[in-house]
Formats: structure tokens, C-alpha cells, sequence
DNA sequence: CAACAAACATACATCAATGAATGTAAAAAG
DNA sequence: CTTTTTACATTCATTGATGTATGTTTGTTG
């Protein structure tokens, strides 16, 4: 064989990324040669270096296509009377969180960035984790200082207090999760732990 | 240099270990070869092979020096009339495990486990850490449940959701503080975190 | 004191993976 | 229609790590 168009070019770069997935989440990103990888793809590693520098290369492409910021996350929700009510901007947030990972692919990505992956090249997987959640730290505090100042935090706690609880709750339930995605759904606990925990953490509404 | 007496022979194992501990939190565990560990120890290879099989022996050897299940942290304490507190009983226990944990050998090893090794050879790191979890959670099942059997428990809350809760928090901490050690202390925020999640899950005592 | 075996060091064979170099057929540009 | 790229395949040289085999020295045992 010997060149194909642009648009199969393209079909084979797709295909080169879907088989570092499904390689380097199966063996893990070291044990993983990129001729494991093009022979997945059907194709040999002339493409792989054709198409990516080098496997650092190829594997920040693959993380390119999951890219999914905190903030994102409460925007797509579009109700602007959100602003009101923080504590449900954050638990919406959660649940539209939890519906994305569960795609295979979000949760494919993320299982490699955090359990399959060592730090390799000029790739520092633990970097890459500590930017993602100073990220949803700094956004869950922001919101619950929201919610303070609006008296549905409850009052012996400080927002920072709670951001952290909530972030550490998350995380855990987010590594469990990935670490065997089939002993449970990550939509139906998740939405039950982040909903307690909200309840735990709110003020209950003063009754007149 | 030649044969040693056994106390030098064991001395120079545990420096292959210690040696070990140290590369593999800096390079992770695929990226270092055992001649770099061997040669930080002082000494070559060969004493590598006669100590252990191979590398997947000589990790293992290193993980056996750091076991610490859950039952024998709520033991340690001692105090008998915990029984009647099993809340308290669950405090103590996360308190212990911190102070634990932040000795260094005990928080290189967990790092190493968690952070900076992938499936090789016959280890599954996962495996591991999902028979830490399933322990953990089992543990503080049986506690909340006897909590609730007694009334500390919030009573519009299952054992199952309470423990799944914590045990959610904890790990989350846990990889947070595993990621970076320095920016925080485990036994301070792990405190702070804990202490605040169990008032939050707790029945308030009814007042006469 | 002799013989053995422990505790390594050294040397070697092997293998897998990488990266670069080169080949090549077809698509695209002119 | 010719030329130039593109999109790979193929080959090769190099490297790094592993496992094993063998050598060597010195505690230790009888």
C-alpha cells in the first residue's frame, strides 16, 4: 500500500490513537511498543512516526481529545438562575461529570492518566493530575464562598473546609471508580454520595 | 569484595531495598533498571539476583515492609470502652493511619504503589490497592453499622452510604497527599477532613 | 586446617524497543 | 501529463535492560 487521501490519513491518525487506548489501558503505557500499537491499528510504525514524534507525542494527543475543565461543566448546564444557588450549580456539575466519564472513551483516558501510566519522557502524569484538581478545587471553592455569603453554607464551616471535603470525596469515589469501572456506575453512586454529602453541607433553610 | 557475615549480607539487602524505595519514587518503577538500583546501594547487579528473583521479587519484598490493615490501627489504640463509641473508635483509627503514613518509608512506599508503578511482570498494583479499599471499606461498614445500631448514626443515612462517603474522602486525600507531600500536612488537613466529615455524619446527642 | 558454601562481582548472550534512513506508490499540485 | 509531496512500509543501527553463567573471596563448619 502506499498513500491514501487526506481524509483516510486522517482515519488512520483516529485509529492510531483509539489503539494507544485500548493498548496502553490494557497493558499499561511502558510495556506498550508502538509496533503493538500500529499492528493494532493495522498499519506498521512507519505510521506511528509518520504521524506523532515520538510515543510522548502520541500520548498527549490522546489525552487532547478528553479535555474537560470544571467550569465547561457548569456552563453547559445554560440556567442562568444557577447563579442563585451554587450548591446546585456544584451538584449539577457533579452529575454532568459523572455522565461524561462514563463514555468510554472520557473513562478510558482518564483510567491510563491515573492508574496505567508512570512518568516518562518530558510526560509527568502526577503534574497533569495536581492541574486538574487545583482546577476543581479553586472553581468548588469559588462556589461554596457563594454559597456562604448567601447563608446556605452550613455556618460552622468555611467554604474552604467544605471544597476541600467535597474534592477529596470526589476524588476517591473518581480513582475507585476507574480502578474497576464494572463493580459499579459511576452515575448512581456518584450522584448518591454528592448529593449526601451537599445535603450534609448545606444549611437548612430557616422555616418562618 | 567477597563474602560477608549474615548481618552485613542482611544490611546490604535492606540497602537494596532502601535503594529500591528511593529510585522508584523518582524514575517510577518501569524506568529504573536494576543496575541503578543496585549501584545507589554500592554494590552491582549481582547482589540484586542473589537477594531477589527479579524485580517484581524485590518490589514485593519492599511492599512487606510497609503492610498496615485497618482492624490492627483501631487495636493499636487499646482502649477498650471504644465499643460503646464506634465513631470515635473510626476518628482514632484515620488519626493513627496518618501519623502512619507520614513516616517517610510508609508514605515512599504507598507513593510508589499508587503514583509511580504500572501493571509488570506478575504485579498488579491495582489488585493491591483494590484489596487496601475493600478492606478499609468492609471495616468501616461493620463500624457505622454498630454506630446506627446505637443511635450516633444520622438516622436518614445508611452504613453503607456513610462508610462509601468517608472511604470516598479518604482516598481521595490520600492520592491528593501521595501526589505531593509537601504542600500540605496529611495529619493536619487528614484531621481537619475527618473530623469534620464524622460531626457531619453523626446524630447530634438528643438533649433532655 | 581443609573443604565447603555464602555473598557477592564480572562477563556474556540475548532480546526488545527505539529512531533514523531509505524505499515507494499514489494523490495532489502545476 | 509531469512533477512534487504525502503517507506510509521496510530496513538497519544502536541502545539498554535482562537473565544466566562463571569467577572470586571470605566466613563458616567439620
Amino acid at each position: 500500500m502506499a498513500r491514501r487521501t487526506k481524509a483516510e490519513a486522517a482515519a488512520t491518525r483516529e485509529a492510531l490513537l483509539d489503539a494507544a487506548e485500548a493498548a496502553f489501558l490494557e497493558r499499561g503505557v511502558a510495556r506498550t511498543s508502538l509496533e503493538q500499537i500500529a499492528r493494532e491499528a493495522g498499519v506498521t510504525r512507519g505510521a506511528v512516526y509518520w504521524h506523532f514524534k515520538n510515543k510522548a507525542d502520541l500520548f498527549r494527543a490522546m489525552l487532547l481529545r478528553v479535555r474537560m475543565p470544571f467550569e465547561e461543566l457548569v456552563e453547559e448546564i445554560g440556567d442562568p438562575g444557577l447563579a442563585e444557588r451554587p450548591l446546585e450549580a456544584i451538584r449539577q456539575a457533579c452529575h454532568r461529570g459523572f455522565a461524561r466519564l462514563e463514555q468510554p472513551r472520557y473513562r478510558r483516558v482518564h483510567a491510563i492518566l491515573i492508574h496505567h501510566c508512570e512518568t516518562f519522557a518530558e510526560i509527568d502524569p502526577l503534574a497533569m493530575q495536581n492541574e486538574i484538581a487545583q482546577e476543581a478545587c479553586g472553581a468548588l471553592i469559588e462556589y461554596f464562598t457563594a454559597a456562604a455569603r448567601m447563608g446556605h453554607l452550613r455556618h460552622d464551616l468555611s467554604p474552604e473546609v467544605a471544597a476541600r471535603l467535597l474534592q477529596a470525596t470526589l476524588g476517591g469515589l473518581f480513582h475507585d471508580w476507574l480502578r474497576n469501572h464494572e463493580h459499579f456506575s459511576l452515575v448512581e453512586r456518584g450522584t448518591q454520595l454528592v448529593d449526601t454529602q451537599l445535603r450534609l453541607l448545606a444549611q437548612a433553610p430557616e422555616s418562618p
